[in-house]
DNA sequence: TGTATAGATATGTATATACAATATGATAAA
DNA sequence: TTTATCATATTGTATATACATATCTATACA
């Protein structure tokens, strides 16, 4: 049996259905009374998991009408957040990448405050580079806590990024930028072939699923062959 | 009576307390019991109540300890947005501006493309620089076509920064960033005092109000005392 | 001393139930 | 025909209860 709490086991399965297409955005989904029958809980429970991906921007409910998946809002705020094979590709340029490590680590002090988990927990780690018509353009090293994503370490990274494999697996709620520019490590300047008195853009990215920290990565791109671009409407 | 619901009533009376300081973060507030007791109402509710303000960033709980008082996340939602003036008093340090030059200029190619404007046409120009604590922390380089703000030059930018008197004439409705990393020029390096192997985060900030594009600016940091950090939501 | 074990405390999940509030559509009255 | 009312469907809020799970403390035992 599936050990995760009911709710989440029907969040779970709304949520596939509505990023598979089986609802698009406007329908109307099941009311509470159906899904009771169907997974044969409560109507609390049932409840406690459509106020959840209401809360995740998913649905949105009214009462005495139904509940209905969300339109997308208009545009993400930051360009940044594209999946940098996609961004490659709509360039026009050639996507390719390295898978440079897959292993288990003991999270390190930073990677423990990021992730918020204990000093020295097993974290899943991947380091890999992506180039743009043979050129590396980013370098990037990520961590998951292995409760999040257990089989991490079975993926095959060169056919689908680290970011398209979360996407999958959880439905992303938020995420936080902090941008710096730094010269490069020795890692860096190895991997993206560069000098050392190069300045790089490193974009560290934390992912959230609802209230679930899901991954931390460093992207470290060379400055002289990247740029980052956010056009943001502003509120009244 | 308060004709809102009981749990948010509760939500109101705890978030109250934290923001005025009644706990501290990482302060224990009072358990489930404790708060049916107080308000008489039954678990359920206050566990609502609680499980909101958790979503919300306020509080984090433990099972078998308690409920606390979460550290800030930090910040504003996009640090990019913000006036450089109120960045600095928000972290509690001296702000201090110094009005490098203050002119009319005939638009460069890069100028004349951002600002949509003819090549070689007048353009309002400003150079200043913004300190932390008496250290340079950005480097601002800003054009203004004139017909936009005719009363550009008799402002006294050390009292309001441009994006300040921007703002007030205008109801800015979006914003275009473009960040990367660079090695500053020499007179980046004078203004800013830095060697010149020090990598720089240069931001291209363009900013609209409607269907009008009303200044474009060039934003130099240094790297090592500068991050810019964002956080935002995602659509589903 | 060190180690299980049990108990107390606190939050997490789930059920059954009830009534309130909102939107729609049908019916009855003017 | 228009308006008012009512019934129905659906979500929102609230209660009482139960058991599960995680953490800490105190006690008993080797």
């Amino acid at each position: 049996m599936d050990p995760r709490p009911r709710y989440q086991q029907i969040k779970q399965f709304i949520s596939d259905a509505i990023r598979n297409q089986s609802y698009a955005a406007g329908d109307k989904i099941p009311t509470e009374a159906e899904l009771v029958e169907q997974f044969s809980v409560s109507r609390m429970t049932v409840n406690k998991a459509l106020r959840d991906l209401v809360q995740e921007g998913l649905l949105v409910r009214y009462p005495g009408l139904g509940t209905f998946v969300a339109t997308p809002k208009a545009e993400s705020p930051l360009a940044a957040v594209r999946n940098i094979a996609e961004e490659v590709r709509a360039r026009g340029h050639q996507y390719t990448s390295q898978v440079l490590a897959l292993n288990e680590q003991a999270a390190s002090e930073l990677v423990a405050t990021q992730l918020g988990i204990p000093l020295h927990s097993c974290v899943f780690h991947s380091l890999i580079v992506h180039l743009e018509n043979q050129l590396p353009i980013q370098l990037e090293e990520r961590y998951v806590a292995t409760s999040v994503l257990p089989h991490y370490l079975q993926q095959d990274f060169t056919q689908k990024t680290p970011n398209q494999y979360l996407s999958e697996q959880y439905t992303l709620t938020s995420m936080e930028h902090i941008v710096e520019a730094i010269l490069p490590n020795k890692q860096a300047q190895h991997y993206l072939k560069l000098d050392a008195h190069l300045p790089c853009l490193q974009v560290s990215r934390r992912t959230w699923s609802g209230e679930r920290l899901i991954s931390f990565a460093i992207l470290t791109h060379p400055g002289d062959r990247y740029k980052l671009r956010s056009v943001m409407n502003l509120p009244a």
